[in-house]
DNA sequence: AATTATTATGGAACCGTTTCCAATTATAAA
DNA sequence: TTTATAATTGGAAACGGTTCCATAATAATT
């Protein structure tokens, strides 16, 4: 491997002016820069990216922090952050984090230290699974971090969330608006704050419509195809009857509309049901789902973009408006 | 943050111990190693990851090496992979790569050192985007690769693929034993050597059990739930019957069964549907979707294993045993 | 007790960059 | 032509580790 006083010496030139053409900063005269790339490129120079970043303190990398616990992030979505970096040179690298627990009260943050550690730029800090008074504290001494499906109100320009309460509302409200009272709905796992903020958006939407939930048609699901399968199965063995049926994430909802077609109930005509999330493969169920978008992806590219701000004096656009979208397809109909 | 000299100081000792009791290796007497160990947590030191490198040669660090034209691991996968690793301290970057075109002769290979540039101390290749001669080219300059998804049969130690041609022929002589005769089939993308083992494995089962498929019923996919849909349409379209559909994934499984549902066709009785893959979701379509196994994580944990004994003289068991598995739900029925 | 083998230890040299400053050269102004 | 100003350039020092070798301290052997 060539290094750079190998350039330098082929060049007829000192190791800083090879420094600077690598750069690209500095000023250098068109005539050696010339000299300069023959050189590198004749001895097929490429530099240590190590040496690099030990002199300079640049890493050209971004870490990527969650947990398992609150799900992980879609591969499409990771694929976008990744492309979103690409220009930049900079590469991500991801880690399974560790959420605090009373045992382990500072599990969070060791784990949000070993990726520091380990050479990053900047961290986009994944759901909820860190409680804001880490956030907080980890800002201060490490300013470069971007918060992705999360909202600490004291770090507003940083957080990317979508706004679950409103959703949530959005969903019990289209199904009031289409004529139904008498609603089912499988819930997900209350384990982050989105969870329980979609709980509340749809409960209160239902509250706010003078429509109330039989306590025996909601079923504690876990956002798994395992739990929407039961808790459809469950739900029709209730003697309350329903002719909707929330499910709070389009999984459930898939699995849900399997179990409930399998015994023979028509979807829509004798039950509608309404996901959340709107994946890919939720235009293609039968019938088609109806369901709320949540832009992910759209939130990952602005939390990237804002990373990149930070870490690299860029000045890229961010957008940070990211409503609730309700995507109308067949399964769900009007009463009439 | 402190570095090897304030610890060597702040002990009283030799930068050299230091050293020795980071790394574990050298002869330290346990009492100096308790000095030591006391100062670093006094003074919260870390040892720096550049440094190391630099000097070391070592990166911990492994590359993931594939193209969006192959389209992409699983999430789950990539989880998995990451798992495998954490253990060994090494973290993984992945990239976007680029395959060969008429005017990029050298695309891949330039795309693969890219990222060993970037300090790898292995590669994952995945998929078979790139020839088997420049992997061979690339495995003498650069021996620490192994390719996932992918065969070369000078490298069958490094290779861990899955029998697309076996299980193509599983599939089909499944069909042929439960009394099928009339059958169609949705294609996968023809991209990779994967898509047409998988093809003639099934091809050759039916031929060999004499079931000849008409070629109205073999509509062209391209692996997508759209493609699934719009090819159920067409197939029911023509004039030619059939018992038994089978597509290349289990994505196109599932929304051709969506389509066949909203025609009022049932499946089993009127239509058996099989898949190719096993996805999660695949156990929750309705009925359950019969489908063949991929064994991808598992031998993406092999891949890891191997690549980790190769780059960290490690001596990890690798299975190399990736059978076609035939998973029987309720999507195909025999044929009385 | 003297000698030899073994285990510990210190630290210079090196890994390959970036950074900064002093020195040189080119350019513009007088 | 001389002087002031701006644009280039070279290279020492620094970044924070690992490695290796000479040396010191211990333990084992005679």
């Amino acid at each position: 491997m060539a290094t750079i006083r190998d350039v330098a010496k082929l060049a007829g030139v000192g190791i800083g002016t090879v420094s600077r053409v690598i750069s690209g900063k500095g000023a250098v005269s068109q005539k050696t820069r010339d000299k300069v790339t023959d050189a590198m490129t004749a001895l097929k120079f490429i530099p240590n990216t190590s040496a690099q970043s030990l002199s300079s303190k640049r890493y050209n990398t971004i870490g990527l922090w969650g947990t398992k616990s609150s799900g992980e992030m879609s591969r499409a979505t990771l694929t976008k952050i990744e492309r979103e970096l690409q220009p930049f040179n900079v590469s991500l690298i991801t880690t399974d984090g560790e959420r605090n627990s009373p045992n382990q009260p500072n599990a969070a943050r060791e784990s949000i230290d070993v990726l520091i550690n380990k050479g990053c730029d900047g961290l986009i800090i994944w759901g909820s699974d860190i409680q804001d008074y880490d956030i907080l504290k980890l800002e201060k001494e490490f300013p470069n971090i971007v918060l992705l499906n999360h909202k600490a109100d004291a770090l507003l320009e940083k957080s990317f969330a979508f706004d679950h309460y409103q959703a949530g509302y959005v969903a019990g409200q289209y199904l009031v608006d289409n004529g139904h009272k008498d609603i089912a709905y499988i819930t997900g796992w209350f384990d982050t704050s989105d969870a329980n903020e979609r709980h509340h958006g749809f409960l209160d939407a239902l509250r706010d419509y003078n429509v109330s939930i039989h306590k025996n048609l909601i079923y504690r699901g876990d956002y798994t195809f395992r739990k929407g399968f039961e808790g459809a199965n469950y739900l029709l063995n209730q003697k309350q009857s329903f002719t909707a049926l929330f499910c709070a994430n389009d999984q459930s909802a898939m699995s849900a509309i399997s179990a409930l077609s399998s015994k023979g109930v028509n979807i829509p005509k004798d039950i509608s049901v309404m996901g959340y999330d709107n994946m890919n493969i939720s235009s293609y169920t039968s019938p088609p789902l109806t369901t709320i978008n949540v832009p992910d992806q759209k939130m990952a590219v602005s939390a990237v973009r804002k990373l990149i701000n930070l870490c690299y004096g860029a000045d890229l656009e961010i957008d940070y408006n990211f409503g609730a979208k309700l995507i109308e397809r067949q399964s769900v109909i009007q009463l009439s």
